[in-house]
RNA sequence: GGGGAUGUGGUGAAACUGGUAUACACGCUAGUUUUAGGAACUAGUGCCGCAAGGCGUGGAGGUUCGAUUCCUCUCAUCCCCACCA
């Protein structure tokens, strides 16, 4: 008998499936569509053990679904434009391009020996200029809209990469990729404006089947929060002050004010006794890194020598200038009340500003820092309130007088798309000195990227020394002008290429209604946590957006979002090549084979749990294939003329509806580790039996059982399952088939054990006929000497019984 | 500081709406077969106890005939965000 050759039958299936071509999505095709998708790669180099479970669990969904009768689009692509092939161009002199391309070409082939079922000819790769041209397409778009607009603004910046960074890419204060400092510098810059659409991002998240924990990092990422405005004009000045605050109920404990450093009216408002303390406080907060603003948990400040008067009873109140006012929030001012807010208390303290207690608690506990709401006092005539009234009533005297609004502010900030780097999308915009900033026309796009580019580092973007791309004529008045130098954030080709799927080869639309409507929104989406709010909230963004210019007529694009865990090396860290505890997935294929990885990586652990890679338990997945695979090849050689006239063939159907019917439970809810148990159950189940029910004897049956079993497996082990069906004598590929339904009167047995519990003790089990009375039961139950010997001498007060289960007896 | 997740054998983990806790696998122990390459097979394996029995799902309470599952408090570990007014 042959033992599993993983290599020869992987090989062989591979090369059948890729020239058959079986897993395309048919654009017109009667069946209910569904769009299958996971977060598509990075064409970093290799594949490693994490694009191998995000993927394969993707591809587990696809084939189920597949194999349930939905025509099922499963495509692929990738996330090609980005920093590393930069890096990698001026650190071994290769064009990104090229870089880029190799390592596609290297992953294509790794996702082949993965055995994922996807529809090849939809692959989509962002740095196409045939991808790239829509995404030009898209910014002008937004800006037609005044979505996209530019922006003098303070970003991060690497002082060794020189270059901006995105908030993502400073690591505790740090570049990410050089360890060097951050430090904050204004730069003119593009950005997105997403927050137009905060508030629908935010109760959109009701509409779709996401982890909670998904849903509430978005609500706390746009923070949205409910306040008001609140003027405080600026004694002997015009100048006004404006400040957010969510507590207007302490207005009257608002003993001084703090404004940003950079907020404009500090320079306005400065005496001339204080004008050089204030420059000098200033040029010092600039010179802060990142990590000296983390690190420092004292707060500083100075005084302006300017007074603000409190609208609620003009009392004059020192305005000072402190870091720990962000410009980004707000308005970038606060009225400190010291007496309830902790960072003005301590502000306070170190200064020697006055504090007064304006709000107790409702059951007069002292606390020493109150911060919570509570009844007011010291409060004129708003004293004996409760802060919620005390709110309405404060918001509605000072509108009268024009002096606060309600407001509602948000921590969400405008996305920055530029970037100073090479290896993206060229933003589509001229500069001319006449007619200023010029959109390139739709029919001139793509701005091509030129190819043969010195890669030098020097802060700003290479296109600008590319003279051919950087000097152009403008498209209003055909003068002289130049181009925008800066290129997109890759997360600007991420928030839209799904949709690309839909119709990848359109080259007058980024995809057509038609198509749109075939296969839109994405049914489900596999991926990584980490994209939690950036990727996951800029894709809903896009959708948004398009939605309201008309192209699309659905209001969200990921209808279910599941995330795979992560795979952590064999000592329970996260992989890392400096420490040694990489996984290589093409060295574990090569020993073990595709299959085997696939179902270990589903017998791990629940899919959204991830875990420590252990060598052992692939081992122990092997094992089982190796016996499965033995098994099976004795029934598919077994003489195919005997036909089973046994009970035990009734039992034999039993084990495989079961199995079906646990599979069929299991594998909408990804519990795909408890669907590998059922395979090895069954099989163990399937091995006893032989024993009594013989294979060669009943051989009809026995093909018909293990056909049924391969069909519940077949998404796990593609290479496997497609050998053994076909060596069964079965025609036509097995993962074109329709999934099995179970014999639901099979499921029920005719004995259970019912357990039987004395005050709430198991005693003894007992075997019965599933229609058993509780009367009945409770008769055999105290001849049995286990449970007499408890009930002896005592009454019984009560009992519990529930079908099938559990005998509960109560005694005095 | 805020938010989230997770705690079950030596290990990864099961347990349907509260109903026999530890399925399945790894590891380990003993035995068989003298077995070349990551062995196979059989038996055993939560803890204490010779046994009867008792104890066991991070800890302490509670609800219940019955709790890994529900409630309250608490401890530990991990992840994300973080001076957000």
């Amino acid at each position: 008998m042959a033992k599993y050759d993983h290599k020869k039958i992987e090989k062989k299936w591979h090369d059948v499936w890729t020239e058959t071509e079986i897993y395309v999505a048919n654009d017109n095709d009667e069946r209910e569509k569904y769009y299958n998708l996971v977060m598509y790669p990075y064409p970093s180099g290799d594949l490693h053990i994490g694009h191998w479970y995000n993927f394969s669990g993707g591809d587990f969904y696809a084939r189920y679904k597949r194999m349930n009768g939905y025509n099922v689009l499963n495509p692929i692509g990738f996330d090609s434009f980005g920093l590393p092939a930069e890096n990698a161009a001026i650190k071994r002199g290769i064009a990104p391009k090229t870089w880029t391309y190799d390592n596609i070409d290297n992953m294509l082939k790794q996702l082949h020996r993965i055995g994922a079922s996807y529809d090849w000819d939809r692959m989509v790769i962002t740095s196409d200029p045939e991808y790239y041209k829509w995404t030009q397409w898209m910014f002008l778009e937004l800006y037609k809209r005044g979505l996209a607009y530019k922006k003098k603004q303070v970003a991060n910046w690497c002082t060794d990469c020189n270059t901006v960074l995105a908030n993502e890419q400073v690591v505790d204060g740090k570049c990410e990729r050089c360890g060097n400092d951050v430090i904050q510098k204004e730069l003119d810059q593009w950005l997105f404006k997403i927050t137009d659409y905060a508030d629908e991002l935010i109760s959109g998240l009701d509409q779709v089947d996401w982890p909670e924990r998904t849903k509430i990092a978005q609500r706390n990422w746009i923070g949205r929060s409910e306040g008001a405005e609140v003027n405080f004009k600026v004694d002997g000045s015009k100048h006004v002050i404006k400040v957010f605050t969510t507590r207007i109920d302490t207005l009257y404990g608002a003993t001084f004010m703090v404004l940003a450093p950079e907020n404009p009216l500090v320079e306005k408002i400065t005496t001339k006794e204080q004008f050089e303390l204030v420059e000098k406080y200033i040029s010092m907060t600039k010179g802060k890194t990142e990590l000296d603003r983390m690190q420092e948990k004292v707060k500083t400040g100075v005084f302006t020598g300017a007074y603000a008067l409190n609208p609620i009873n003009n009392e004059k109140i020192p305005v000072w200038i402190g870091d720990y006012v962000l410009m980004g929030y707000g308005t970038g001012a606060i009225m400190a009340v010291p007496a309830h807010d902790e960072r003005d208390n301590e502000f306070a303290k170190k200064y020697k500003l006055p504090i007064i207690e304006v709000v107790e608690p409702i059951n007069n506990k002292k606390e020493i820092m109150f911060t919570a709401y509570g009844k007011l006092i010291n409060s004129g005539d708003f004293t004996g309130l409760t802060s919620e009234e005390a709110k309405t009533k404060i918001i509605a005297l000072l509108s009268k007088e024009e002096k606060a609004t309600k407001k509602i502010n948000y921590k969400l900030r405008d996305w920055l798309i530029s970037r100073q780097r090479y290896w993206g999308s060229p933003i589509p915009i001229v500069y001319c000195d006449k007619c200023g900033e010029v959109p390139v026309p739709e029919k001139d796009l793509p701005v091509v990227l030129p190819e043969e580019v010195n890669m030098k580092s020097t802060g700003e973007s290479p296109l600008k020394y590319e003279k051919d791309f950087y000097d152009t004529t403008c498209p209003k008045c055909g003068g002289k002008a130049t181009r925008e130098t800066d290129t997109m954030d890759t997360f600007v080709c991420s928030s839209w290429y799904y949709l690309r799927y839909a119709d990848p080869k359109n080259d007058r639309e980024f995809a057509s209604k038609e198509k749109m409507k075939q296969w839109l929104p994405v049914d489900m989406y596999i991926g990584g946590a980490e994209h939690t709010v950036l990727h996951l909230l800029y894709s809903r963004f896009f959708t948004k957006a398009l939605r309201d210019g008309g192209y699309l007529d659905f209001d969200e694009p990921f209808m279910k979002l599941r995330h795979q865990g992560m795979i952590l090396g064999p000592d329970g860290l996260k992989m890392s090549k400096s420490k040694g505890n990489v996984i290589d997935p093409d060295i574990e294929v090569e020993k073990y084979g595709a299959d085997a990885i696939r179902m270990y990586l589903s017998f791990m652990g629940p899919y959204e749990q991830g875990g420590p890679w252990n060598p052992n338990g692939l081992v122990g997945v092997r094992r089982f294939l190796d016996k499965f695979y033995e098994f099976a090849q004795i029934i598919c050689s077994a003489s195919n003329n005997q036909d089973a006239n046994s009970i035990k063939q009734a039992d034999l159907d039993k084990i495989i509806s079961k199995l079906i019917d646990k599979v069929s439970r299991d594998f909408p809810e990804m519990k795909f580790n408890t669907c590998i148990s059922g395979f090895m159950e069954t099989m163990n189940s399937l091995v006893a039996l032989a024993k009594e029910f013989p294979i060669t004897d009943n051989s009809k049956v026995w093909k018909k059982a293990i056909s049924q079993m391969l069909l519940v497996m077949a998404p796990f082990a593609p290479f496997l399952t497609e050998e053994l069906w076909y060596n069964l004598g079965n025609n036509g590929s097995i993962h074109l088939q329709q999934w099995p339904t179970s014999d639901k009167s099979l499921l029920i047995d005719d004995l259970v054990t019912v357990a039987i519990q004395v005050n709430g003790k198991v005693r003894d089990t007992l075997l019965v006929s599933p229609g058993a009375e509780e009367v009945d039961l409770l008769k055999i139950a105290k001849e049995s000497d286990k449970v007499a010997k408890y009930l002896e001498g005592k009454n019984i007060l009560k009992s519990f019984y529930v079908k099938s289960k559990i005998l509960s007896i109560v005694t005095d």
